[in-house]
DNA sequence: CAGATCTCAGCTATACTGAAATGC
DNA sequence: CGCATTTCAGTATAGCTGAGATCT
């Protein structure tokens, strides 16, 4: 029997830790936090963020198509829209076109908050991808995105 | 204002879902649907898997080194354990050496359990990678190997 | 009628915190 | 003493399910 490893034994590396799905559930851990750190200040959370963002960015839409487009559960978006609208960040108003629909929209005082917020989140993913070069940086994003479209 | 965008008006990215935090946010859901479809048929979870692997192949540690090891939270790692005794697949006694710590190791049945496990994994991971080319892939775990170490 | 949308209640798993007990 | 390890209790969030009411 192999002697107990101790800390100072650490291989880079191992054939779990060098698995895709654990090495990207671990950077999504990472990502997470310095997100969260850079809206630490804000009322706001990641999800909240990524709404606006979408909403500032495509215009007004319902909440069933904005669960589509950011891959949030119609349950949990519908909270997140209760507290942004309590904040008076978004307006919802019943969609005369299709009165089962809300229709969304950014308020003057949402996109205050989302340029504000913006900074803090841009600097959260330089901080992620410091430590590579900026050929490496948009080679990465560019297969994330082409795994994660392959599969939405 | 912009008319109310449909879900056929969809762009493939925008500014937040280009977000390297936010595509491997979503990309870690992907990996974890696929892993646990792997795992569906098992007594054990993600977790419970990684751990009998890095046992498996680093040989017997102590919970704390294991979850340094994985990025698992002490506490956590002292439920897995729990769980992973109740089923035979590791055994933990007391250290005489260092008497606060339990040494873990992998049992028979648990190596019997992991190499049965390991297929299905790799199997997840194939699926998760189909989108890229061999070269894409090799480059993809480079890059999130990287930008993991530099902030682990 | 089938199907979409919004809402509400509730569930599981992940990640984490604080603290006590024990030992180095 | 400070520090590490294990254990326990508890929190917050993410992701998800089922169902009811309403509307197309």
């Amino acid at each position: 029997m192999r002697a107990m490893a101790e800390p100072s034994d650490y291989r880079p590396s191992g054939i779990v830790r060098s698995q895709p799905s654990w090495l990207i559930s671990r950077l999504a851990t990472v990502a997470r936090r310095l997100v969260d750190d850079a809206l630490a200040g804000e009322d706001v959370r990641r999800a909240h963020f990524s709404v606006l963002g979408v909403l500032a960015e495509d215009g007004p839409a319902s909440q069933a198509d904005l669960g589509r487009r950011l891959w949030i559960d119609r349950s949990d978006m519908h909270g997140l829209l209760e507290e942004l609208e309590l904040q008076g960040l978004v307006e919802r108003r019943r969609d005369d076109a299709d009165r089962r629909r809300n229709v969304v929209q950014i308020t003057t005082r949402g996109r205050r908050a989302l340029r504000r917020m913006e900074r803090a989140v841009e600097g959260a993913q330089a901080e992620l991808l410091r430590p590579l070069a900026a050929q490496e940086r948009r080679e990465l994003v560019r297969l994330l995105d082409a795994v994660f479209r392959a599969h939405a």
